[in-house]
DNA sequence: CGCTGGGTGCACTTATCAGG
DNA sequence: CCTGATAAGTGCACCCAGCG
């Protein structure tokens, strides 16, 4: 797997440690705008004096950024006065147990239809928002209100407009709704179980309350573990025979990987002492008093007494070197893993291309032999008619190897993410030197089913690009993404080679040409991989323009899942690969391409539909997304610091297509748009969104 | 019986006013 | 301007009834 994604990930987890975003006031609930209204009409009922009334305050001006409050100490639950029962939270427990309550009556229809009205209208003003409805207090609209919200988040619904006037999370006050609470806990915020590090834990923001709590048991039991192999006998002492290592600090050199390398932790920094074998060959057991009962026979011949402290410092550092040793083992393990399945890979391609090469001599090899059968009777006759001399003499045809290397040598092709370059910033497709070859246009269509795709599956998603080229302007337009079924395998997609011929006869039946591939890469970031490289150089040999000179195709890479995304849309990249030397060796470098986006009006049926298609394609897929799951318990990651509340992954759907919808589209338009895509999910995947 | 959704008590916080 | 009183708002846990 990618490290940078661990490594990210590791790091988002620590950053939720070191500050839970739910812990601090996000903001100190000053609503400015509008308060005066409202404070007077809760005022209302107070008889004041019939002083004149104040003039209204000018609108107040935008407070001061309050001074960071003093952290206000939590208050002292009040002293509790005798028999009052608490909770496991330390609550008071509720003593409305078994009082009669107003009956419970459900919202009709009329009554919901007002409610939506309401908040449209009066936003977070609840009392209006009762008045408004007319049949029910504002307690009972709140009460409604909140759970309504959970529900809108669940979805990916946006609050309405009037609504995030006063906060844009998904609770009653508009700070941002915490997923455990258990308010929203009861409407299902499901916490992604499939998404684990390489290193099989979780990071802690996804974890739940029962995950956290089985790593603490583990933990526990792990500690325990390494206690209990302490080798000492019934009454505590170690035994004869104990095998002990003692570090000599002496020796130790700090080496400068340990500077060099800060990603190295402390725990392994042991790497570079040197241990040594020991034995406990004596235990005094008859005098108690004795500081120093242990005598230890060392593997270099030396003989030291110590004391039981000391032996336990060296079983443990022991242990511990072990277990620093099987974790070694283990990661040498999975890094042979990967490499003999990268092996494996490249062995069926390099025989496949064998092959392919065997065949194509083959072919050659008959014709050639055909040619030879010919030339040689001609030859033959003519030596007939003429003297051997010519025959003697006439050029002979060398034959050339006709092993048809399509592909690279096995020196790229790994999984490894390559830095993209970048053009120079001459025009693109102005012919100078380092300059994009082309220019690049994408229709917000193509953007909309490539990252729709991307968000449906947990696996990676493959495509391909319709649109069309131009030689004359060196433009290259995409207009439509053709969404593939991939054969994933691990982090690497290949197209089942069926799909990728049905497919480009798609592209071709709407007047298109393929210009360009797309997948995705599920949780890491959208740079190339070598073997991605490799696929793209292919690929841009099969299209070159030959005239212009150009290999007009583009690989799109979409990260829908990244944790590090700033925000809810995903990112997309577009890049091209080219061969260059260097230091006499080939070096195979992908270039960011940049593109802009061509402004159409509105969503067409057509996209539409591919947008349906591509959810129903996906609906039975193996690696499917759950869309109610979590993406992660935050919605934005700016400077590194969480914000907002959680984002299911449907939300995370919603927002990043929303994204990409022409500018200028209505609300409303957009909201249908998306609205259709989740019921079709729905529908189609038979899972309840609630839409 | 478990799930869903309406309702409410508790323990606060926040905003505002009146009086000093 | 400060301060205490007070109304209203808030988050949450929990209760309960209806439903499949």
């Amino acid at each position: 797997m990618a490290d940078p994604d661990a490594a990210s990930a590791a790091l988002i987890a620590k950053l939720l440690q070191e500050e839970n975003p739910y812990g601090e006031d996000v903001y100190g609930y000053q609503d400015d705008s509008d308060d005066e209204d409202y404070g007077r009409a809760k005022r209302k009922k107070k008889k004041k004096a019939p002083k004149p009334p104040k003039e209204p305050k000018p609108p107040k001006e935008p407070k001061p950024p309050k001074e960071p409050k003093a952290p206000k100490e939590p208050k002292r639950p009040r002293e509790p006065t005798g028999d009052e029962e608490f909770t496991e939270t330390g609550r008071r427990k509720r003593k409305d147990a078994g009082t009669a309550r107003a009956k419970a009556r459900p919202w009709d229809d009329q009554e919901e239809v007002k409610f939506r009205e309401a908040l449209v209208l009066y936003g977070r003003d609840w009392k209006k928002c009762a008045e408004h409805v007319g049949t029910r207090d504002a307690r009972s609209f709140t009460s409604h209100a909140q759970k309504h919200f959970i529900k809108l988040c669940l979805q990916g619904k946006p609050l309405p407009a009037k609504v995030r006037e006063t906060g844009d999370g998904y609770t009653l006050s508009g700070k941002p709704l915490d997923p455990n609470s258990s308010a929203a806990k009861q409407y299902g915020f499901k916490v992604d179980t499939s998404f684990t590090l390489p290193d099989g834990t979780r990071p802690a923001g996804l974890m739940t309350a029962e995950d956290a709590e089985e790593a603490e048991k583990a933990r526990q039991a792990k500690v325990a573990e390494t206690v209990g192999k302490l080798p000492v006998d019934s009454d505590g002492r170690f035994k004869v025979g104990t095998v002990l290592r003692k570090k000599f600090d002496e020796e130790v050199e700090r080496d400068e990987n340990a500077d060099a390398n800060p990603n190295v932790g402390t725990e392994d920094d042991d790497s570079a002492e040197k241990w040594i074998e020991g034995k406990v060959v004596d235990v005094d057991k008859d005098d108690a008093d004795n500081p120093l009962p242990y005598s230890v026979e060392f593997d270099d011949g030396t003989f030291e007494d110590l004391a039981h402290e000391e032996l336990e410092v060296w079983v443990q550092a022991r242990i511990k070197h072990q277990k620093t040793e099987e974790r070694r083992a283990w990661e040498e393990e999975m890094e042979r893993k990967r490499s003999e399945r990268e092996a494996e890979r490249e062995a069926k391609l390099a025989d496949k291309e064998q092959k392919a090469a065997e065949k194509a001599a083959e072919k050659e090899a008959k014709q050639l032999a055909k040619v030879r059968e010919a030339r040689d009777r001609a030859a033959a006759e003519a030596a007939a008619a003429e003297p051997t001399e010519y025959a003697r003499s006439r050029p002979r045809r060398e034959t050339a190897a006709v092993g048809a290397t399509t592909f690279r040598d096995a020196g790229g092709g790994t999984l490894e993410l390559h830095p993209m370059r970048k053009f120079s910033p001459s025009p693109p497709g102005s012919g100078v030197p380092g300059a994009q070859p082309f220019k690049l246009t994408v229709s917000p269509a193509a953007m909309l089913v490539m990252d729709l795709h991307a968000h449906l599956c947990t696996n990676e998603v493959i495509g391909y690009l319709g649109g069309s080229w131009d030689p004359d302007t060196k433009s290259l337009t995409i207009e439509r993404a053709f969404p593939g079924r991939g054969v994933a395998s691990g982090m690497d997609v290949e197209m089942d080679p069926i799909a990728e011929v049905e497919l480009k006869s798609q592209v071709e039946a709407q007047n298109m040409k393929v210009v360009g591939w797309y997948h995705s890469h599920p949780v890491f970031e959208p740079t190339p991989s070598g073997v991605d490289i490799n696929n793209q150089l292919n690929y841009q040999r099969l299209f070159r323009d030959e005239p212009v000179g150009v290999e007009p195709f583009v690989g799109f890479i979409v990260g829908p899942y990244d944790m590090r995304l700033p925000n809810q849309v995903s990112s997309v990249t577009a890049f091209c690969a080219q061969r260059l030397m260097k230091a006499g060796a080939t070096e195979d470098v992908p270039f960011e391409v940049s593109y802009g986006l061509s402004d159409d009006k509105d969503v067409e049926p057509l996209t539409v539909g591919s947008m349906a298609a591509v959810v129903v394609q996906n609906k039975s897929t193996e690696g499917r997304v759950n869309p109610t799951e979590l993406w992660r318990p935050f919605t934005t990651f700016e400077n590194f610091k969480p914000g907002g509340g959680p984002c299911t992954k449907l939300a995370k759907l919603r927002a990043s297509l929303c994204a990409r919808l022409p500018a200028g589209m209505s609300e409303l338009r957009e909201e249908e748009i998306m609205d259709g895509v989740a019921k079709t999910i729905q529908t189609s995947w038979g899972v309840d969104l609630g839409y």
